[in-house]
DNA sequence: ATGTGTAATGCAAGCGCTTTCATTACATTT
DNA sequence: AAATGTAATGAAAGCGCTTGCATTACACAT
């Protein structure tokens, strides 16, 4: 057992300590802030005190008080599945090499509670914000910008736009799949996405894929969209509704690796061999895509160099003062096992 | 510099907006968080200069004038895969439901990040943490039970303990697996765990398979173990060790089933069939064991259960100010493709 | 001694908010 | 008309910290 100390009735300020340690609270704060300037002596018996009262800074009244936070905001749509967390990872690793900490809100992808979301970060003193995609209104836009946000977009990647970015572009990546897909044969489309609403980076695959089908005088509007929530789940559900349709896909293109490998699960309960009866692709390359069978071939995304280079963009906004150019970066496809060209009918 | 941003006009506050509504500060903190308290005309002019001004309020000054943060914390050891993911959501969801805000931290396994993430989300007004497992530092804990904070510890479970438990008892869940495997005429076997160093759970499980074969007069030293770090690599590398050796296993048992999706895909790398030339077991019954092919068999870790009563344990225990009873979760063995009897030599 | 420079420390003014208590305005009752 | 009750509002005292400036202590030079 420990040794207990007595209960405090309530828990220690700057000032208890300083009073233990017969010092003043301005040398405490000293003692904890820049050591350096305090005698060796005096710090050693303030530090005790410290240990002694079960001293902890309270963040309230050091912000107010030093009108630093450094502290970094990220509002992401979900933590549930991974496709948010590798980025996330590489951003806040590079963030606290900078002496910086990260905290995470995450929306459900929902705008209402994006903005809410927002605001509170903001509100914790976040000093600056990592977000994903473009979609929200204009109320928080303009919201950030009367304070002076720093704010990086990532996860897509849009130019002549007034935002800053550190992303790719959704839509080319997605139309070089496509184009992929359609140069294998395929006509018969059928897409998984997530509900567009309020989701840029859905909507721009999505344009993708129709750009490419026009281009090849594919009727876009042939293509059979089912928009659903990120999930296996649903995604497999999708799929079945897309197969059970008049004019069933040779290629089920998914706006995730959630989605698609919810798709091939149900492929196979339906008994469907992959690829020799269908194929399926996804986008992201998150780890879901190389550990199912076949492996998916999907698009890769590059996670931690945009979560990495996100925060140096953030970093260097806030200590220079002077917004970061946006940068593009490449995607590719990660051929694996799940595309092969349409089986003849 | 080179362009300098217009000058940095500082954020509006209360006072501010008071100011611009002509009424007093107090008034405006009422409209902001007991509207019913001002007349709704009063209230429209606020609200619009709240708007005007883009304001917002300064969580460090409200926390130290309100003397509550409605915030409470949880430090789990990594975000990048989802073995935490689940249940984190479930908390954070049970959470938002009585009015607190989630903040996570992670340690990325390492005691001393933890130490500091667990200082740091007190400083930042956490009335509370969730916790994983139980190994850390008496200072730590004296420290939080000095400070009086609502603690929980999940992912475990320990009987007769000061602490405060919603989890499951990763020895004798390991134990029902082992006997499984045992009972189907496994003898040689071989694990591999994450590092057990600070890891309770790792040792929990890793005794649990000691301790069945003990009882089945099979020498717990001729399990074979390789300690690593969680990852779907490493895994793969320790699997490949192990069927290396000189009395390679006819089952590997795993810490985790992300460690266990390694070995599953170096397996079939080596082009050894699961489960008739090895048979391979999980833990934790994540997303990964369901998807991989043949599905896992692994141990079914009740995530959101344990996520949504480590909330409502919390948020009672600050409420009532009185500590909950701790809670055992039942865990089960979920019976997928990777383990059959063992290959007759 | 006196003067001077420097390092260590203390004093005290806020930082932006909430909240208690007091005041005011006005509707209702007598 | 006076008395009373009630709802809306304001004044102001902190909450726990940092930091600019003032003070002190002391070593060294004069």
């Amino acid at each position: 057992m420990m040794q207990k100390t007595p209960a405090p009735k309530r828990v220690a300020t700057l000032s208890d300590v300083a009073r233990a340690a017969s010092v003043s609270t301005a040398t405490v704060s000293r003692c904890l802030n820049s050591p350096e300037r305090v005698e060796e002596t005096t710090r050693q018996r303030v530090m005790k005190a410290v240990e002694d009262l079960s001293y902890s800074p309270n963040y309230g009244a050091k912000i107010m008080a030093a009108r630093r936070t450094n502290t970094i905001g990220a509002v992401i749509p979900t933590m549930e599945n991974s496709i948010f967390a590798r980025g996330i990872q590489a951003f806040q690793e590079a963030l606290s090499l900078e002496g910086y900490t990260l905290i995470v809100a995450s929306s459900s992808y929902r705008a209402d509670l994006e903005e809410e979301q927002i605001r509170n970060l903001i509100a914790r003193g976040a000093e600056a914000l990592l977000l994903i995609g473009y979609d929200r209104s204009d109320e928080i836009y303009e919201f950030l910008e009367n304070r002076r946000v720093p704010v990086v977009l990532t996860w897509a990647f849009e130019d002549n736009s007034d935002h800053h970015w550190v992303g790719f572009n959704n839509q080319s990546a997605m139309e070089m799949l496509a184009e992929h897909v359609i140069g294998l044969g395929h006509r018969q489309i059928g897409a998984i996405m997530a509900d567009t609403m309020m989701n840029d980076r859905s909507r721009a695959r999505l344009d993708g894929i129709k750009n490419v089908m026009a281009k090849h005088n594919i009727n876009p509007d042939t293509l059979n969209i089912e928009a659903v929530r990120y999930s296996i789940e649903t995604g497999g559900d999708a799929f079945e509704k897309l197969m059970a349709s008049e004019n069933p896909p040779s290629v089920v293109m998914c706006g995730n690796d959630v989605l698609a490998v919810g798709a091939m699960q149900r492929a196979k309960e339906m008994g469907l061999k992959i690829p020799h009866d269908i194929s399926i692709t996804g986008f992201d390359d998150i780890e879901l895509a190389q550990v199912v069978e076949p492996g998916l071939t999907t698009v890769h995304v590059p996670h931690s160099d945009m979560g990495r280079k996100a925060a140096e963009m953030l970093t260097s906004w806030i200590n220079t003062n002077t917004p970061p150019v946006s940068e593009q970066l490449d995607t590719y496809i990660c051929k694996r096992g799940t595309l092969d060209t349409p089986k003849i009918a």
